[in-house]
RNA sequence: GGCCCGUUGGUCAAGCGGCUAAGACGACGCCCUCUCACGGCGUAAUCAUGGGUUCGAUUCCCGUACGGGUCACCA
């Protein structure tokens, strides 16, 4: 077979060489143990916790003095979606998750360029070219039906799927059958000519699970698709050679087409990248596990976290928390640091697939949100607000000062409350503060009926003086149940209900539900202060009716 | 089915040949307490399994089971 000829036959138009390119993306110059990385998404407009899972190569990027970069593998343009790359970058910014080039709203930015893909037909082709040039590649012209027909052969034989072997028809056949289909405009795909053995293992190592034994691909995979484009495998050893990435991180579903990815490495004379393949993360679902799906679960979408609220450093860290096992304990040992500050490391890395864990997201955002201030907490309600609940925004701005004392309330000191961890939650649990009116018919605490109630809030409406002091507004509350009978420690009255016809319990419980509605709420005190002594009294009141 | 990866309490996990097998979330109990939340103290709960190697295996090797992934002109 004359190679020479083929090459020109199938890539005329290709005249530039490997060298070209590596000529136009130098080495980058970097200091030692610089770690060059990036995201590559592909624009579906689904952005997921996988790509913010990914994006920790960042860390490793930044931490060593390397290059994080973004590009896009827009390949298989069925699926694309406009604003898809704005939707990554945004969702990336929001979690603080800077690129230091490639693609930007506008265009892109750096000297490895282009980054998308299909901008790169030329090299992916001049490269195709140079292994067509040295025996390694052929094109194949089966259709879609071939190859269907292929794969049922194999299914009923109970052979091993893929073209290979015998069923690589292809693989050998003459430049004049090949001539011969090309005038005929027959469509055709562009075959590696894999001389890999099954038998063979191959050690690779990755950064985060180790030494790993492969089996040498023997399967004759596709490197240009019949548009010219390349498959994800071909662009991936191409743009990651040529861009100088270092670390390859992405998730272990990788880990099945790894030994092609090796392979080509290998054959173009390229030194691989540290693979870094990542555990998936799952969900319970019955009983079982299984991988996080993103058509079955909302949760993985990233909008769903900033829909419910999570606030996005929340997030962030629980992220950093299940991704770095040390990074917990180091969370808890310096609380107020940066989580920036962390140093990120691979082999703190966990292999096994983990269940994701809202309970445990919703635990550290509340930790998180109980240490801000109020002020940070009103601006971000608010900015939730106004996207998800434009009512809220509207009150928000409205009685600004009454919000941010509501939200103040129990903040601060050395227990903060830790009421909520998102801002939905919060704005359930703050929704008390502007329902206007509850009735006694509401939410009946035990121990008192109708007449007991009314002289219970009347007598505590006479001596309610809103210039006393907490200390002073609680003296009265115990006076008051003294006065009507009541156990003012709830223990005595426990230890002998028959003389008492309730507890404090039964009278801060009744102001506490006409004032707000339920039944658990912060101090009564402070929320009537944050209320205004005009609708303090007003609230009780009107409970009574 | 072939191949690959994985398996420590309910969940996330530390451990890297010798420990009463950390810690966190959750659960439960007690304490604090005007309710709730917070906080404090405590309890229950884990090395999938069978063989090796070794004086000694959670740790190293092999098999089995189970779970997951992957076998496209999708990434």
């Amino acid at each position: 077979m004359d190679y020479t000829a083929l090459a020109e036959l199938l890539f005329p138009d290709i005249t530039k060489t490997i060298d070209d390119y590596e000529a136009l993306y130098p080495p980058r110059d970097l200091p030692d143990g610089a770690v060059v990385t990036r995201i590559a998404p592909s624009p579906t407009g689904f952005v997921h916790l996988g790509n913010l899972y990914n994006a920790i190569g960042e860390r490793l990027a930044h931490q060593t003095g390397g290059v994080f970069y973004l590009r896009i593998e827009d390949t298989d343009q069925k699926r694309e979606v406009d604003g898809a790359v704005e939707a990554v970058i945004d969702a990336m910014n929001f979690y603080g998750v800077h690129f230091d080039e490639g693609v930007t709203k506008d265009g892109e930015s750096g000297a490895y360029g282009p980054y998308r893909q299909r901008q790169r037909k030329e090299l992916y082709q001049t490269v195709a070219k140079s292994l067509v040039l040295r025996g390694l590649a052929y094109p194949c012209f089966c259709t879609e039906d071939d190859l269907k027909a292929m794969h049922d052969a194999q299914e009923a034989a109970k052979e091993n799927y893929g073209y290979y072997g015998k069923y690589a028809v292809w693989r050998d056949r003459t430049i004049e059958d090949i001539r011969a289909e090309l005038e005929k405009g027959t469509e055709w795909v562009l075959r590696f000519r894999s001389e890999g053995d099954p038998e063979h293992m191959i050690p690779v190592a990755d950064g985060i699970r180790g030494e790993l034994k492969v089996q040498e691909n023997y399967t004759d995979f596709v490197l240009l698709k019949s548009d010219g484009i390349p498959t994800y495998h071909f662009a991936h050893v191409c743009d990651d050679h040529f861009m100088r990435t270092t670390h390859v991180i992405r998730d272990e579903s990788w880990l099945a087409t790894l030994p092609i990815h090796v392979q080509l490495f290998d054959i173009l004379g390229w030194q691989r990248p540290v693979y870094c393949h990542t555990a998936t993360l799952m969900k319970m679902d019955g009983s079982s596990k299984r991988k996080l799906s993103k058509r079955k679960d909302p949760e993985l979408a990233l909008s769903y976290y900033s829909e419910a609220g999570y606030p996005q450093e929340a997030t962030w860290l629980y992220l950093l928390t299940v991704l770095n096992s040390n990074f917990e304990e180091w969370h808890l040992a310096n609380p107020d640091a940066n989580s920036r500050e962390f140093t990120f490391s691979l082999d703190k890395m966990s292999t096994s697939g983990s269940l994701f864990d809202l309970e445990k997201l919703d635990n550290i955002a509340k930790e998180y949100l109980a240490r801000q201030s109020a002020e940070f907490v009103y601006e971000g309600l608010l900015a939730w607000a106004k996207i998800y609940d434009p009512e809220l925004a509207a009150r928000m701005t409205a009685q600004a000062d009454f919000y941010k004392a509501a939200i103040n309330v129990g903040r601060g000191g050395e227990k903060p409350r830790k009421d909520y961890g998102s801002w939905s939650a919060a704005a359930k649990f703050l929704a008390f503060y502007d329902t206007a009116t509850f009735r006694i018919t509401d939410a009946c605490p035990e121990n008192a009926d109708g007449d007991m109630k009314r002289e219970i809030l009347t007598r505590y409406l006479n001596t309610l003086d809103f210039a006393d002091s907490q200390e002073e507004w609680f003296a009265k509350v115990k006076l008051l149940t003294e006065e009507l009978g009541y156990a003012v420690q709830p223990k005595k009255y426990k230890k002998n209900p028959e003389l008492y016809k309730g507890s404090i319990v039964d009278v801060t419980n009744l102001l506490r539900v006409a004032l707000t509605g339920r039944q658990n709420a912060p101090d009564i005190c402070e929320i009537s202060h944050v209320l205004g002594e005009a609708e303090t009294r007003r609230r009780l009141t009107a409970y009574m009716d």
